[in-house]
DNA sequence: ATGAAAGCGCTAACAG
DNA sequence: CTGTTAGCGCTTTCAT
């Protein structure tokens, strides 16, 4: 490995030279870091990373804490980070949590004095918790707030409007709602923005509780969903919609003719399906990126302010028209 | 941040005896061990991993290097290596490539002190590159074999065989195949596995290729499939499988009643789709698990073998008789 | 404009 | 069994 002394000894000059020429181009003479230059480029020199984080107390690398990186809302929001990341020259640690509060309290506490700062994914944490965590990292939130810690929300606020109207537009006047977990945080917030869009636009909505928010979940609710009577039905996310089309497919209800079918999230799941799924989600690649941006601008030392980042309408063959 | 100064002062002892404390217990008396523990807890100390680093060259990372973290088998793959990277006390640092080979490089050279080692996943770069880089970093392959590095490879000849012996056994005599890009690696031991399986099953398997390896390259071949007069074909992946369906959906065609439909990697959006299809795979979790444990050995200095993982046939409702 | 030297937190000789 | 000390590679005063 070679380090700076190799370059200083090649370019003739002291190895604080070739740090300056490095760090601080303007205050070397024209000469000198050219020939430094040539150097590191003769040897393909690259600044050890431990060294300079043991003189600056930075490491690097920010870590992304997400309950399961195999579901697909969670692989989109990473892409983005990783690429935020690394084009600011951070390495992204990776975190699988499995879901599981334990292990993400233990994972966390280990991260410490591997990152400058560490981007946590729909915590499972409690608020108690995080702001203890947030006391001593730099941390942002995403699909979480709390005051005080920097965050990216989506705007289901937004999400909702545009489901409920969408379906309303097209004549519907009674929906269903296959919930998620009770206790998310995101499943309170959708709900609540549902019923207040359903609201407004003057159409009924039930909820269905108690599945889990993935195919099988949706599979397990199909008849619950059948039974409320309504002529269309929204998913908690994109898996539960796709559990409840292969549902409905064994029962022999055809989507869109018999029953509306409306996703959450707009994963690349939701293009997959015969129909293709009517969804409302964020650019997660983009959230990644702002949660990225917010935690490096911490980092330096700057306040910022939470973020909102927008849903939007996708629509595609598994809604239309009540008859 | 405390460090073994805080330790050694609250424990009234030297700093390098805390380190010993921590390193090599045994060469402790009882006593000390005792106080200078009670101490590290107190203070919740860790050591700095930038100055071990610094010291011993170890990082105590490692990073995995992929072509695309969203796509549901490298994320797999990932989930998989993470936890047995955490497992171990190694931070788990994800690249993603974007399918770019220059992409690839870039980020391999520059990964070079930030890491341990590497795992490559199904690299776009060319044999004499991978030699290249596996000269001065210790790294793992998957999807991909080389004289001399250690890898992990699915053992595609056991997958071919049980795809085509399935399908045979339920009286398909004419199967098509839609391949994946020409020129990687995965897709040329693939074909070929497959071709000696259809010779030793006695039946007969036409590639269809020149399309992309995902939804939309699926729904492109819908027609040219069909055009075989196969009475089953099979997928270059579980996506385009998916795309298959769609195109076939729409065109009226009906699996497995009219044609039967067998994907590959068996990742969960084969459970996805209405019917679910019947896939060959293996557990890709377990393969990442497995290259994390063979380029620690390495990093140990131990000398490895490669490995190669079981693929098996899962079978769900895409397949049927021919009639 | 450049160099000498201190020191980040830690571990491993080496001494006692 | 325990303490002192050198030094990993780098950046940054402080001199020159």
């Amino acid at each position: 490995m070679t380090t700076v002394h190799d370059v200083a000894a090649l370019s003739g000059v002291s190895i604080a030279t070739v740090s300056r020429t490095l760090r601080a181009p303007h205050r070397v003479s024209e000469g000198t870091r050219e020939r430094v230059l040539a150097a590191v480029r003769e040897l393909d020199y690259r600044p050890n990373r431990a060294a300079i984080n043991l003189r600056g107390g930075r490491t690097g690398a920010i870590a992304l804490v997400v309950p399961d990186i195999a579901n697909p809302y969670f692989a989109a929001l990473t892409k983005g980070a990783q690429a935020a990341a690394r084009a600011r020259g951070f390495g992204l640690v990776v975190v699988d949590t499995t879901e599981d509060a334990g292990v993400e309290r233990d994972e966390v506490a280990s991260l410490r004095s591997e990152i400058d700062g560490m981007i946590l994914v729909s915590s499972r944490l409690d608020d108690g918790e995080l702001e203890q965590i947030a006391s001593w990292a730099r941390c942002v939130l995403i699909n979480r707030s709390l005051p005080g810690v920097p965050s990216v929300t989506l705007d289901e606020v937004a999400a909702a409007r545009a489901a409920i109207d969408h379906l309303a537009g097209l004549g519907h006047r009674r929906i269903a709602y296959v919930g998620g977990p009770t206790r998310s945080w995101s499943e309170a917030r959708r709900w609540r923005a549902l019923r207040d869009a359903a609201d407004d636009a003057h159409v009924s909505v039930q909820r269905i509780g108690g599945h889990t928010p993935d195919a099988r979940g949706g599979r397990d609710a199909a008849g619950a969903a059948l039974a409320q009577q309504a002529s269309a039905v929204i998913a908690y996310n994109d898996l539960v919609a796709l559990g409840l089309l292969a549902g409905w497919a064994e029962a022999g209800v055809r989507v869109p003719r018999d029953m509306s079918l409306l996703g959450f999230d707009d994963t690349f799941v939701a293009e997959l399906s015969s129909p293709p799924l009517t969804s409302v989600g964020a650019d997660l690649g983009a959230v990644g990126e702002a949660a990225v941006a917010l935690l490096l601008a911490r980092i330096d030392g700057e306040t910022t302010q939470p973020v909102s980042s927008p849903m939007t309408l996708s629509v595609r063959s598994s809604t239309a028209p009540v008859d």
